[in-house]
DNA sequence: TATAAAAACTAACACTTGTTAGTCTACTCA
DNA sequence: TGAGTAGACTAACAAGTGTTAGTTTTTATA
C-alpha cells in the first residue's frame, strides 16, 4: 500500500466536484482552485481533464464487473447470490461514494473509453440477469419479469451514492441487511 | 388545449438535449441545431438557457407535490396509496420522460428557482414517509426503518425515465402493477 | 395587396474554457 | 555542495460560451 500520490489526489477531488455539479459543470479552474493551486499546475499530474474522468469511472466499472463473475461463480442459491450482490454495491458505494455519482451521472461524457464502459455494464447486467433467471428456475423467486426485477434492484443500488453520506450513522452490514430485507422481501406485513 | 407554441418546441427539444448529456453540456447552439435555427434565433421566444431549466423543473416538481397530496388525503388504506404513488410516478415519467432527466439530474443548475425546488422536493418526501409511517402504526407494513423503504421506492421511481423508453411493449398500466408487485411484496417466493 | 407582427438571419460582444510554453522554487541525494 | 527533479507559477492561445443589436424574411390578417 504505497502512499497516496499528487495525482490521486487531484482525482479523488475532481470526483467530490464531479458529484456535486456533474463532470461539465466542472472546470479546471474550479478543480484547481479545491486543490489550492493554479489551473495550469494540474497538469504537471495528469494529462488532461477527460483523463481523470476515464480513470474515475473504469476503475469501478471493472470492481463491478469482476466483483459479480465471482458471486455468479459461487456455489450459493440465488437469492443468497442477490444479497451478495447487494452487500457488494453497498461496500463499493461506502468507499468509494463520490466516485459513484460519476460513474452513474457522467459516463456518456467519456469520449475514448465509451465502448469499454458500455461493454462492462452490458456484462454486469447480462450476469445479473443470468442469476434472477435461475432463482426463478429453481423457484427461489416469483415468476416477475426479470428485468423488472433487476430494474429495482439496480435502481437502488446505483443511488447509494446519493443516500449513503446521510446515514453515517449505519453501518455497511446493517444498511446491506435491511435493503436485502427491503428489496428481496418486500415490504408487506401480511405477505 | 391550445396548439404548441414555438416556445414549446424549443424546451421540449431542449428536454430531450439534457436528457443525453445533461444540462450543463448542452449549448444554445446545439439546441439551436436541433430545431433547425441558430442561436440567435431562440432568444425570439425565450429570455435564457436558464428559463428554460427553470421551466422543465418547476412545473414538474409541482406536479408531483400537487399529486402526492391529493394521494395522502384519500381515504385508502397505506398499502393502496403506495401504490398510488407508484401509479403517479409511472404516469408522469411516461408523459413526461425527457423532462424527468433534468428534474433528476440538473436541479442543482437552477439558480434563481433552487430554494424553490428544494422546497417541493422536501415537502414531497416528508409526506411519503407520512404515508409509510401511518401503514406502520396500521400493520401494513413491516417495522423496517421508514427511510430505507422511501428510499428504495424512489430510486425506482425516480430511475424510470431511464427505462420507460427501452420498454415500449409494456403499457403503463401493467408497469405500475408490476412495479407494485415487486417493491410492495418483495421477490421471495416463499415469503 | 398592403401592413404589421412573428420569427428568422448575420455579426459581434465579453467572458470562459481546456491546454501549452516557459520559468522559478524547493527539496532529494550523490 | 551541487545537480537534478517534482511541482508550483505567470502568461497566453484558440476555441467555444451565452447573449445582444440590428436587419431581413416569412406569415397572417385586414
Amino acid at each position: 500500500m504505497k502512499t497516496e500520490t499528487r495525482k490521486d489526489e487531484i482525482i479523488k477531488t475532481a470526483a467530490k466536484l464531479f458529484k456535486e455539479k456533474g463532470y461539465s459543470a466542472v472546470t479546471m479552474r474550479d478543480l484547481a482552485t479545491a486543490m489550492g493551486m493554479k489551473a495550469a499546475s494540474l497538469y504537471n499530474h495528469i494529462n488532461s481533464k477527460q483523463e481523470i474522468l476515464k480513470i474515475i469511472i473504469i476503475s469501478i466499472a471493472e470492481e463491478f464487473t469482476k466483483g459479480i463473475e465471482v458471486i455468479y461463480n459461487s456455489n450459493n442459491n440465488s437469492l443468497d447470490k442477490l444479497s451478495q450482490v447487494i452487500a457488494l454495491h453497498v461496500k463499493i458505494t461506502t468507499n468509494s461514494t463520490n466516485e459513484m455519482a460519476s460513474l452513474n451521472n457522467d459516463w456518456m461524457h467519456l469520449e475514448g473509453q465509451l465502448d469499454h464502459y458500455l461493454a462492462l455494464r452490458n456484462n454486469y447486467e447480462a450476469t445479473f440477469i443470468k442469476i434472477i433467471n435461475e432463482g426463478i428456475s429453481s423457484s427461489e423467486i416469483k415468476p416477475v419479469n426479470p428485468e423488472i426485477i433487476m430494474f429495482t434492484m439496480l435502481s437502488t443500488l446505483r443511488s447509494l451514492f446519493l443516500w449513503i453520506p446521510k446515514k453515517e450513522e449505519l453501518n455497511a452490514n446493517d444498511l446491506a441487511n435491511n435493503l436485502s430485507e427491503v428489496l428481496v422481501k418486500g415490504i408487506n406485513k401480511k405477505l
